[in-house]
DNA sequence: CTGTATCCTCGGGGATACTG
DNA sequence: CAGTATCCCCGAGGATACAG
């Protein structure tokens, strides 16, 4: 979500020697918000749970995603080293997007939110 | 983060039969991401996980933060029934925020995903 | 089919000043 | 101390058209 946090310190502790880069984290979770901050990010991350996609059926997994967002997520994602994209070089294209082991760790970490949000915020 | 999202259907499954509100959550993750989705929401959450603070005090722990925000998010948590609001009504004023039992569970939610940040986006 | 290229909207968040 | 009240910016996200 490209958030540019200010000097936030809550966890305090020893400080953090060398800024690790401008926009720096300062806990794990606003690191890892800053991963998962967009707004289809999350979705795209469920949707490749199960298996690999391709652009046009994750879009259709999306409904309301446009191509440009679809293609800007998938990038951040890509560069976050979330997912991995897979171009066959054909006519037409053929293209794979499928989570990375590190994405899996995420799709991990994130379940148990997932099944909060299931039992106290839905089924109202 | 009052995102209204489109009709989107991931995890697919059986249809709500009802749909809940205007603004919708189709799986648990995205109507969690609705509650912690605010730039300083899991900040605040975090601040407020060991013990109750007061309104100056989570301004000191959130360097950066504005009044308005401050009081925009913790309204809007509040509104979701994770914190807690008490008032004494005495000069000067003192109000002590603290999380609900819905607040500490999601910060317990909330705690894996603490761990993958801080395991593989910090200390990089 | 898988994307680029443009342009634009909109509201979350910030800055600042003020009040009970 | 604990907030309101205003005004405003900016960029993520959306709409649309086009391309290899």
């Amino acid at each position: 979500m490209k958030w540019v946090r200010a000097p936030a310190v809550v966890g305090h502790s020893g400080g953090m020697a060398t800024t690790p880069r401008p926009g720096a984290h300062h806990c794990g979770i606003d690191a890892a918000m800053d991963v998962i901050g967009g707004k289809w990010k999350v979705l795209i991350l469920w949707a490749l749970n199960d298996h690999p996609r391709r652009f046009g059926d994750l879009r259709r997994t999306l409904p309301g995603i446009t191509e440009k967002v679809l293609t800007d997520h998938l990038r951040e994602l890509e560069a976050d080293g979330i997912v991995d994209r897979q171009a066959h070089p054909v006519t037409p294209p053929h293209v794979e997007y499928s989570l990375t082991p590190l994405g899996r760790s995420l799709n991990t970490a994130l379940a148990p939110l997932g099944d909060w949000g299931r039992e106290h915020v839905l089924n109202a």
